[in-house]
DNA sequence: CAGTGGTCTAGACCACGAC
DNA sequence: TCGTGGTCTAGACCACTGT
């Protein structure tokens, strides 16, 4: 008989509805067209719009799709390549920094992030919101932890609260000798507020970047850049070169 | 009246739960502890399943829980941090290599690698397959696309399918002078292959690390990793230092 | 076998965006 | 106001794990 394994594993619904679905985008989609509405596209498949919905929410995470509330579902462009690894061994706002600082505050950092500094859990640091964007869009939200004795002139700064501020005091970074860093990658979901600077939901996949900034053989701030997973690749760059555009897991037509 | 916005914007139900199994994680539950299943915990919280269910998996998408088929609900222990970006320019399989070989083909790959690799669509290439695991579980799976142009000496080699002829290749690569790599980290869906390997469901969440190398000035190898995101932390090490041990997003108690 | 998480259904209502 | 995606329900059955 044969024992050619047939069927035996059948597979989910919303799985073969993904790869059904994947081959139309394929070849019969161009980016930015709007797909048929949930409820037409589950009737079309002859599925439940749950399930339908599980396989455009894989579609989204793989940066394939775009949906808006109210709006309607899109062909997602491919992703944009981010540099993250460039201009290594500089201080966040020096020269050719793709960030846009917001504003600054002071307040007790996450106890991660006082313990990655090495400062009391209460001890209060500097703590300088900015975002980034790439052809227009937003692509990351980033806190970036400054204790005090990192910035020891900052009492002299009378700008007021706002952008002004918070430049005033990556100004001040400059001025310490930077030794190093350190960075990493790890996936999680976006806060409220992260989220409403990246124009998404709250709960939407991102790439936290944590980089741990060196200086007097401490760490002297630490940085959590939250990057929008469904748009973008992190690049890190050892060699000058071209940029991948598509994605290598995408299967050959 | 009160213009403070006061309930105005409710908080959808799964997000609050979220919030409430957070804050009993982090101060009533240790690493390891079964939950307590999940119609039992919908009951309790008095919801549906399905809203359970979506608190659970945001929860496991951020690595906080670890979830079972036939076992049950788990609390997860912290992410493990995993060096990516160390041992640079260096080819895959030299010496302090964290990956263990498992077996070799001739394959044309997927376009986007094909594209990268400036080869023809069609044409064949060595695919080395290799695993990575850290404390005993798996975290990594790759495929290491490499044209016969890389390794001219492979017809010499008679070892047998299996890792046996996977290390050969890659012995054959060392003999290149590697000039220098990039790398991309992207949000991806494991495939069934990948899934299998990393003992986890097909579409589970996961890293994709590309890695160009690049040697006599063109594209000698393109290696696609996938990362289990669930239990991963990657980390590009720039300077000697410490680990950051906990969830930086991870809010203070 | 019993118990767990995974899949699926057929509805309902809500929040948001565009018109 | 209308159409969209987002949330939620109360069930059902299936696949897997351990005993």
């Amino acid at each position: 008989m044969g024992t050619t394994q047939l069927e035996s594993v059948p597979e989910p619904k919303y799985w073969h509805l993904k790869t059904v679905l994947t081959e139309a985008l394929d070849s019969e989609f161009s980016v930015g067209e709007i797909l048929p509405n949930e409820r037409d596209l589950a009737a079309r498949f002859g599925v439940a719009r749950a399930t339908l919905r599980q396989a455009l929410e894989q579609l989204e995470l793989e940066g394939r799709l775009q949906r808006r509330r109210g709006v309607g579902t899109t062909v997602a462009p491919p992703r944009v390549g981010v540099a993250v690894g460039t201009a290594q061994h500089a201080w966040p706002g020096g020269p050719g920094d793709a960030w846009q600082a917001v504003d600054v505050t002071v307040a007790a950092p996450p106890a991660a992030v006082a313990d990655a500094l090495g400062s009391g859990r209460d001890e209060a640091v500097h703590i300088v919101r900015r975002t980034r964007t790439t052809h227009g869009q937003p692509v990351a939200a980033e806190l970036l932890y400054i204790p005090g004795s990192s910035v020891p002139d900052l009492s002299a700064i009378d700008a007021p609260a706002g952008p002004a501020r918070a430049r005033a005091v990556l100004r001040e970074l400059q001025r310490v000798d930077l030794e190093g860093q350190d960075r990493a990658v790890e996936l999680g979901s976006a806060r409220a507020d992260d989220a409403k600077e990246l124009d998404r939901l709250p709960g939407s996949p991102v790439l936290v970047v944590t980089t741990r900034f060196h200086a007097a053989g401490r760490t002297a701030a630490v940085s959590v850049a939250t990057y929008r997973a469904d748009t973008c690749r992190l690049t890190f760059g050892d060699a000058g070169g071209v940029e991948i555009h598509e994605d290598p897991q995408r299967r050959a037509s």
